[in-house]
DNA sequence: TGTTTATTGTTGTTTATACAACAATTGTTT
DNA sequence: AAACAATTGTTGTATAAACAACAATAAACA
């Protein structure tokens, strides 16, 4: 459905506030697919996403603030989060040595087993989802919103 | 940030899956930035969509299901959002006459002037949210959202 | 050293969301 | 008309998110 469509009568919306609405309605619309999609594998999105920022790591620990910097949403919970990552054995939490108000958080080997089985069709919905797009639409999307977001590039 | 910092190690991420967690991220980027900017309102964007909505019908009555159709995130409590509005006065709720479990709803006249109090600001606003893009930027962006989500325009 | 301030996480509470079961009314079929 | 199915909303329950208060530790500084 078109934004224009979606508050239908108000049918003149410039392209600014456009861009609000369909930002927020597309965001939502990702999010839903993504929901379904992770589903099967019991992770939300976030869960997943902390996940891959572990495993991004190397091994390497990370503590609980950066993991909160590069999640999608900031949210005061990352505690909580991660505590339900910790109970299904994906993740550990050290308390760190040297600043004991730290925890370090690293991903597990069941982690790490349980990513590469999303590996396997995640590429597959990132595709499906994304379809309606060609490969140099979707770079220039992402420009875009970039752009939007930072004012450079 | 860019998209590319947030999973920092995890460099070489394509551009579908780039698009993916970008619009995610910048959905919600947009909806915090939205609700802190309603917020002096006391009211949420989710609140705020509905009252544009029925202002849009100029008058007629919509009812709640045509309501939830065209709103930013589908969830099945709409019932309970609009409790919220005419608990606050903002929307009148009556049983339809000729389909008895029908519910039309309709905006008050309290709902009309907060709207025109929001109109004030709202511009300044979306103009503030969406600076870093220039009009045509703008155009384009919704252009390639529609695109993603239904296959044409 | 003792006191103040900043950092880092946790917990409690309120509000929102997702999901499923339910209830009321209407429409259809025999 | 009676039985069954479809539509339209509501309510209960579980989970997640937002917000604020709190606790523990570390750093600064007098």
């Amino acid at each position: 459905m078109l934004v224009e469509e979606q508050l239908k009568s108000e049918s003149k919306l410039n392209p600014r506030t456009k861009c609000i609405l369909n930002l927020m309605y597309t965001g939502n619309w990702v999010n839903e697919k993504t929901s379904i999609y992770f589903k099967q594998f019991d992770l939300t999105s976030q869960q997943f996403n902390i996940l891959r920022i572990l495993r991004g790591q190397n091994g390497k620990a990370i503590n609980l603030q950066d993991v909160q910097e590069r999640m999608i949403s900031k949210m005061s919970n990352t505690t909580r989060l991660i505590e339900k990552l910790r109970i299904k054995d994906l993740v550990s939490r050290i308390q760190c040595e040297s600043n004991r108000r730290k925890i370090e958080i690293s991903i597990t080997d069941k982690g790490l087993e349980l990513l590469s089985v999303i590996d396997k069709s995640l590429g597959t919905h990132e595709k499906d989802t994304t379809k309606n797009l060609t490969e140099k639409e979707s770079i220039l999307l992402n420009k875009l919103l970039n752009k939007l977001r930072t004012n450079n590039k």
